[in-house]
DNA sequence: TCCAAAAAGACGATTACGTCA
DNA sequence: GGTGACGTAATCGTCTTTTTG
């Protein structure tokens, strides 16, 4: 199944399914492409490694490296995209930090990326962004929902300096570290009751490096979401939780977009729908003034469905009447939709002409 | 080969937190 | 400083698919 929509240039093919590449190099000249396709099997291929559903960090990579793949290696990544949806901006996103220098790191398909070892894109790891993998305390290690790691990621990067490139103007860095504070006061308080929810806010630079990561793949499989974890510092939950709630956001935007077409078309269509009213009253307002208007024989009144034009064939003779010239509707209120469906003028024509696609004798 | 249980992932709905005007 | 709106990280419950015994 498949179900495209494509808004900002209809001159262009739509492609669906592993076009997303197409995609992206034509954003400059789309407004907003989506697709939709179920590829053959009806589902994305699934990524067959299994992976714990945990907030431990520190066992996620200890577990993962005790995992052997179900299927030999087969660590397939998948190229079709179950969702394609465009809404980004047409500017291209700057690649001015060295977040955004290199590809990302995904695992290679014979699984055979580690992601740590597959390059750093240029971050300096364990640094910058540092949110959960920085040094624990034993107590703060056997607690792994403990809010003390994101606190000593706000607390380390500012106390410590311009750490792995993070610039920020030191009213922002002030900021932070008062924020880093009260996320101090609030970690030590959830460590007792352990009932708040903790809550951090990704660095620009995380966010854009998941941003970036969402188009390619708006997915990820198990190798993908560590590897990016690894990149990032975070921990493959938060990773999961991103890409799931970034989903979550195209398709709401991917509604409101089509709530919008819905709602033009819908417009157009009734619009068009009052003026056929109009014309249909013409017409029987017509029928009622000249009785005789309409008394030609049914099997005289012949279309062509290639120019449209009504032929009144009599026994002798043939007449055709254009469209154009007998269209008593206002031209500037023509319907924006390409009306394929024959349509019937029946007015009364003195002029007679040779139908250009038939002879007469037909 | 069939089947049930378990596991994993995705999603929708919701909550809760951080930020800003 | 208080407050409401908004964005978003995080949680929960459910469903689907795959794996496994």
């Amino acid at each position: 199944m498949e179900l495209g929509l494509s808004l900002g240039d209809a001159s262009k093919p739509f492609g669906l399914l592993a076009k997303d590449r197409e995609i992206h190099t034509t954003r400059n000249d789309l407004g907003f492409c989506m697709a939709l396709g179920i590829n053959s099997n009806g589902r994305q291929e699934q990524e067959t490694e299994k992976e714990h559903h945990d907030d431990d960090y520190a066992d996620d990579e200890s577990d993962e490296a005790l995992k052997t793949s179900r299927r030999n290696g087969d660590q397939r990544v998948s190229v079709d995209l179950p969702v394609q949806l465009d809404l980004l901006p047409r500017a291209p996103v700057p690649r001015s930090t060295p977040l955004h220098q290199q590809s990302f790191p995904w695992p290679s398909d014979n699984g055979s990326s580690d992601g740590g070892s597959s390059g750093n894109m240029g971050i300096p790891a364990a640094r910058g962004f540092d949110v959960n993998r920085l040094p624990l305390t034993a107590e703060e290690a056997s607690s792994p929902n403990s809010v003390a790691s994101s606190f000593q990621m706000d607390f380390c990067i500012y106390r410590g300096g311009n750490v792995g490139g993070n610039k920020r103007d030191s009213e922002t860095a002030g900021n932070d570290v008062v924020e880093a504070e009260r996320a101090s006061s609030r970690a030590s308080d959830e460590d007792e009751n352990g009932l708040t929810r903790k809550k951090l806010r990704l660095s620009k630079e995380q966010s854009a490096y998941l941003e970036e990561s969402f188009k390619e793949h708006n997915t990820l499989n198990p190798k993908q979401k560590l590897a990016l974890a690894k990149q990032l510092n975070l921990r493959p939950r938060q990773v999961e939780v991103w890409f799931q709630n970034r989903r979550a956001r195209t398709k709401l935007k991917q509604t409101e977009v089509d709530c919008e077409y819905l709602k033009r078309c819908c417009e157009t269509l009734t619009e068009e729908n009052r003026r056929l009213h109009k014309e249909l009253q013409e017409l029987r307002a017509l029928k009622t003034s000249n009785p005789f208007y309409m008394q030609l024989p049914a099997t005289t009144l012949t279309m062509c469905p290639s120019c449209e034009r009504v032929a009144t064939t009599s026994t002798s003779t043939s007449t055709t009447v254009p469209p154009s010239t007998t269209n008593t509707t206002d031209p500037s209120k023509a319907t924006p939709f390409p009306l394929s469906r024959p349509r019937f003028y029946p007015f009364s024509h003195t002029q007679t002409q040779t139908h250009p696609h038939r002879s007469t004798a037909s």
